[in-house]
DNA sequence: TCGTGGCTTTACCAAATGGTAAAAATTAGC
DNA sequence: GCTAATTTTTACCATTTGGTAAAGCCACGA
């Protein structure tokens, strides 16, 4: 049994085991938890159910691995936030990049958004481990630009909300932002980039 | 069959309707559409299946009924910009009424973003047909004040956006909002508010 | 070429779930 | 109080769905 093992996975596995992710991140983030069927993910990913099931133990197995996976690249831009670099800049760049995130990942955003909004269930510890030590960690350093005198002062922890709310909003809500942006889809790729970092620099110019 | 039937309701039929969209919208917004069961709404309205489905036709009429009562109430604080009064209070008043409602609505906040997340299987056309429409008229009147030059002029789309995205992330994300914000859930009622009404100051602010 | 071990399929199953039929109970109108 | 209509319950059903057992297939080293 490949899952849960501690040997190296063939290279099978190893294309099977990304197939099936992949899959089940098209189906989880379009379908929500409940919402996914193994079927579903066994079609998308071009496998049978029971080969679903040989590598992984269960369809929980599946989400919170593709969840746990999913964590990483959702703090990265958070991460490179360099509390030596231009306060401003810094974090202009870092709204830049939770768009572009938003843009170039809609399905992970939607994933974790749909598991947030239940209440994270499957999440709760992980948030508590790995997001508020990071979280607590770049609200000081943000309070030290502020305390110098480099930014406006606001309370730095409404500050990233407000960033993941207005950039992820593109990507959770899509179904709803392409309806009242018609019919002018095309104009707009750099509208909301604009519109962002006009409003934060307007919120952080001292 | 008091579905669907033109005849007026009972007493009887009422209180149970109420009580059957009450107890869906807990369930249905804790577990989103496929995730809850008629057996939990059941459980929750303190009535049996079966009669559960003699008011309504099923699962889905359930959903839809509570989706299009939601709709009103969701977009009365839209409704109520006012093109006649000042521009900056108008918009700072429409933040402070839609955070108000996703403090204390945050069911109904979840409920819609669920649909929305999923991609609006059952509202495509009711926001097209609803929201799209005071979505532009409410768009004409705050560009006419940028226009006159009341307000800073910033794309009055994408400003929508970012007051919902920001308001309702309170109650959509309430699950990590309340994480990262321990242990100081108490100082904040006010945080919120007073970050959000800087922000739009600052922004709209001339 | 022949096993052997990893991979895949076929054929299932039990539980959950949306829904129904019809009897039983209750309420409303007279 | 009696009848007719409305409401509720009991007893089901068919489908879906997560999951399993076991047989078959296939690749690769000896």
């Amino acid at each position: 049994m490949p899952d849960g093992s501690d040997k190296k996975p063939s290279r099978i596995q190893r294309r099977n085991r990304r197939l099936i992710l992949d899959a089940a991140l098209e189906v989880f983030s379009l379908h929500g938890y409940r919402g996914a069927t193994l079927d579903q993910i066994a079609a998308q990913a071009g496998l049978s159910k029971p080969n679903i099931l040989y590598y992984f133990d269960g369809k929980e197995e599946i989400h919170v691995t593709l969840l746990n996976q999913l964590m990483k690249t959702w703090l990265d831009p958070l991460v490179a936030l360099d509390p030596d670099g231009d306060p401003m800049s810094e974090l202009l760049d870092y709204v830049g990049r939770k768009l572009a995130m938003a843009r170039e990942l809609p399905r992970e955003s939607r994933l974790f958004a749909g598991e947030i909004l239940q209440g994270a269930p499957r999440m709760g510890p992980h948030l508590r481990s790995s997001l508020k030590p990071l979280f607590d960690e770049k609200c000081a350093v943000i309070q030290g630009w502020m305390d110098d005198g480099h930014l406006a002062a606001v309370d730095p922890r409404h500050l990233i909300f407000s960033i993941w709310a207005t950039t992820q909003h593109y990507a959770d809500f899509a179904a709803q932002v392409e309806v009242l942006l018609e019919p002018a889809p095309a104009d707009d790729p750099a509208g909301a980039e604009t519109y962002l970092t006009t409003l934060f620099t307007k919120l952080l110019t001292p």
